[in-house]
DNA sequence: AATACTTTGTGCCATTTGCCACAAAGTATT
DNA sequence: AATACTTTGTGGCAAATGGCACAAAGTATT
């Protein structure tokens, strides 16, 4: 079980392990059974087992895994055992908040420079950054090794701002814009949007009232 | 079929229908295929009208959906032809960050309270609110027909004000605390979580650099 | 050292999800 | 009114996903 493909699922699941393992190795806590595991994440034992058995074998039978050494091994498999740069498009509200936000930073991921399309917006300073006209992007995103975008544009502008992105060779983009943006099959999109997520809620919530 | 239980799989892509809807009526589109609207939404036409097909009738062949129609008859669906009232749990700099926030208001979500278990920020003044303690939530949860609890605290507190919130009557919440949350099943809970998007996302940017 | 537990990794099946393809029913064109 | 399009709604298959259950391999107890 090594050439076969790893399927997104899978991939989307890993980072909860490593945050539940990361929290073990806080509590001090050495080995951890894929029930506890489970448990814990409110996920079956085998379906984590399944998981893992797509990158190898990690566990001890009768004893379970080794938690800074599975921890380790996964953020491995997940490129995080070093630091990503990404840049923000968009200092509005919104961009502001995610700058000022220590959960990227806390992880590896710096943001490292701060750009917006109006050009009222241009020389502000922004926490520690000069905000950058979008003709500085190219640059910027060569010189600081940024390979990730993170888009807080409105609607409106997020598509023309993604094309951007991508013709500079950014690879993967964080949109917070409520847009189903159009990218190359090769570009990795994740999309934030607390707004579908109430309005998918309220589906449940409507039959209860 | 009719007496079929919808997927949640379908039910979290409504909203994308509803918004792509919206999109459209604002540009004064009447009509419209599910065709055009897959590749609005890059998905395909088959699973958009498989999809509207759990909830009834609603296009014509030949020519496609009306697009108020449809959109009224989703927003219905979704429970969205009626004002939600949320109370925020946290008033950090995230939560002042969501306060802020115009996109809730605009999709008639609204944040009618605010709450913080540290006395230090009880009283304090948040844009229109007074933050209030923990000890208020029964009470205002009633008097102000509050159905969804919006949790941003730090990870270690996020687990017991979620359970307050159920406690008190709370159905569904949305949580930006990084833990997975332990609720009974008749609660709906949606994660806002983006250091986990970019933690899966780089997985796949690993491979190229 | 023998017996009773515990837990992994995985083969295999059940369930879920996605979508092809086509009849039915409409619209447009000749 | 006849012919050529267009598009829906859905039956049914294909692919993806989830998880049971068991052999294998370890640990703990007697």
């Amino acid at each position: 079980m090594d050439s076969v493909e790893v399927p997104e699922v899978v991939v989307l699941r890993l980072p909860l392990y490593v945050r539940a393992l990361s929290q073990l190795t806080s509590e001090s806590i050495d080995v951890v059974s894929s029930q506890q595991l489970g448990s814990l994440l409110q996920m079956t034992p085998a379906q984590i087992r399944k998981d893992l058995s797509y990158f190898g074998r990690f566990g001890k039978q009768g004893r379970g895994y080794d938690v800074r050494f599975l921890l380790r091994e996964l953020q491995e498999i997940l490129g995080l055992d070093r630091e990503w740069r990404a840049c923000l498009v968009g200092v509005g509200r919104l961009g502001r908040a995610i700058i000022n936000y220590p959960g990227f930073y806390r992880e590896n991921f710096r943001i490292v420079a701060a750009f917006d399309g109006d050009l009222a917006q241009v020389g502000n300073t922004i926490g520690e950054f000069n905000v950058q006209p979008m003709s500085e992007l190219s640059e910027t995103v060569t010189e600081k090794h940024i390979s990730i975008g993170i888009v807080a544009v409105p609607a409106q502008q997020a598509q023309s701002v993604i094309d951007v992105l991508i013709e500079n060779n950014i690879k993967g983009i964080l949109n917070y814009a409520p847009v189903a943006a159009k990218v190359p099959m090769n570009i990795v999109v994740r999309n934030i949007d607390p707004v579908l997520s109430l309005q998918s809620m309220t589906f449940y919530l409507r039959e209860l009232e």
